[in-house]
DNA sequence: CCCTTTGATTAGAGCGCTTCAACACTTTAT
DNA sequence: ATAAAGTGTTGAAGCGCTCTAATCAAAGGG
């Protein structure tokens, strides 16, 4: 900086003026700096800049897997709103992994963002505690651990209870009866959608047949469950799988078994991720709005910038969208 | 920093020592430093630790697309590599966007990064001319156009003509002779599996029949060129497409158009990722090793950064996944 | 012709950290 | 005792930028 002020015959400052495009300048000398710099290829240190003005415009983000689509597509929601609003985002992936969610959490915070996003974090409110008064922080497409309102932290999500319900309330009218959830055990939305596979079950008549079995996140987490289920005396008639990646995994294992879908066994996923929508698969699910998600948090962020205090919450409507994998239960023989 | 300096009645200094973990400091003032630090919630800045040191200690990494699994992978290899020699990653999205792309390469040059991952980037070497001379780059799974050995570029890629040729070699020993190729378009990648595909035709006697039509990168690019494939004189019996996904793509409107695979029509893919293994969809594809290849530039770059001056190529082996969706040609009628 | 106003430019302090050279002690050797 | 050699600690400069307040030049008003 200090070189393209003396190529040009300017202070320091000057230069400063131009980079920024203050008005304040006269057309001569911004001309006269801004080819000094381009002849000395000056680019401006980002560091710097940040350190001398307080503030970075970078929106961190605390993805839980990036290899889920579902998440990738919410991250991407987030990017284009933060781009809108000149802000910059940094992406950190947990992996799946508390321990690097927290630690990733942690890096942003001394790189000073301005906003964190966290979105599918496993992390509960105790470990936000100490954050939510450095920077502004919202949860995405999961949920503080037992829904407790964290003043600090807003939350945006697509209504898990719901969408479960709505999965059950659809099997139910097929005349499904044994209906088994394989939830997304840690998962931190898997709790809501336990619940509402529950309440679903019970409004249907059907509490006394609950069956929740612990999966996870991904296609592996399904074959155990799906193996012990089906050398029990009354296999399900219908599985209702976390998400879409795992009902993918559900649909090889019962494939595996010559158990036929939706003839034998129904299935139900939840996202509706692209994969879903592949005609070979044709997975029933249940639709979350991951676009405006992403549009959402960053919109919260902003609006804790601008000084609001008070916590927010939006819950999203989920939507179910049956495809070719969910049908009658076959009759019984 | 200077408040915990004096809660602990130390000088600046030593408490950057402690921070940084010096072995030059007694264990009695260190105790004292941590906790006046834990006391007062101190987190270093690392902007303004970054710009003293004159290090960041961060790789920068621009990605395609991050909704491609393929991508994705390639990312959690980088990550895990730089991870465990003590670097951070910033994960830039180009979303298959040429312009969005050299703007996000600015920005991680601005951000100082040590050096620069460039995944699936349909830059050309001419946009790195630059850049390379400030910033060690690596460019992943995909190449410079005309590659062009770039003195500045390391380039570490699966070797796309043999695992096109690979793909051709194996239709045709299955019998097909009017194998169609949809490419990446622009692409970065594309190129060079285009003209794997016409060695693999002209080596198989084929090659009156090559025919390459324009793709893209996911499944929608594919519709339109199958329709009109379809309803050509002399369709195909054989596709070759870009990627899993196109491949997907293709899968669907073959579908809806009533055409079985394999049994009229095979299909190919490329990349393995882990929507062509999905049983109901077992698409025949050529495997890239995704992690090593993460691995790999991370290694290229900190060899950058120790001094190496001369440009390396890795071209990794790609190999053949056989699974359902290629066959024999149906019979002549 | 001097004073005020306006607009363009600049000096210099400061952002939060690291690091080097200097300093004050202690210990050991002589 | 005194010099030499270590330890541990610190003052202060500097990283590349921004921004406030001060300065300077030109223009307008009386």
């Amino acid at each position: 900086m200090e070189d393209v002020a003396e190529r040009a015959n300017v202070s320091r400052a000057l230069v400063s003026l131009v980079i920024n495009g203050s008005p304040k300048v006269s057309e001569q000398k911004r001309r006269r700096v801004l080819e000094a710099a381009r002849a000395l290829g000056y680019r401006p240190n980002l560091m710097a800049r940040s350190l001398a003005q307080q503030r970075t415009r970078i929106i961190g983000v605390l993805v839980n897997d990036l290899r889920n689509p579902f998440f990738a597509e919410v991250v991407e929601g987030i990017e284009t709103a933060a781009e809108s609003d000149e802000f910059g985002i940094v992406v950190l992936n947990g992996r799946r992994d508390r321990s690097r969610e927290l630690s990733a959490v942690e890096t942003l915070v001394q790189l000073q963002v301005e906003g964190l996003a966290l979105v599918g974090a496993q992390l509960d409110g105790g470990d936000l505690d100490e954050i939510t008064d450095i920077v502004p922080t919202v949860v995405v497409a999961s949920d503080l651990v037992g829904s407790v309102d964290h003043p600090g932290v807003d939350v945006i999500v697509t209504d898990g209870r719901r969408g479960a319900e709505l999965v059950v309330e659809h099997l139910a009218a097929l005349g499904h009866e044994r209906i088994l959830h394989i939830d997304g055990a840690h998962n931190a939305s898997a709790a809501e959608r336990r619940q509402g596979y529950r309440r679903g079950m019970e409004a249907a008549g059907l509490g006394g047949l609950v069956d929740v079995r612990a999966g996870g996140d991904d296609e592996a987490a399904a074959f155990a469950v799906i193996d012990e289920v089906l050398a029990s005396p009354a296999p399900p008639t219908a599985v209702f799988a976390f998400n879409d990646l795992l009902a993918a995994g559900v649909l090889d294992r019962l494939d595996d078994a010559g158990v036929s879908v939706p003839a034998d066994v129904s299935l139900v996923g939840f996202d509706n991720t692209f994969i879903a929508a592949l005609h070979h698969l044709a997975l029933t699910t249940v639709n979350q709005p991951r676009l405006t998600m992403g549009e959402m948090a960053v919109a919260a962020l902003l609006e804790r910038l601008n000084g609001r205090d008070e916590p927010v919450r939006h819950t999203l409507e989920p939507e179910l969208v049956v495809r070719g994998t969910t049908g009658p239960p076959p009759e019984p023989r």
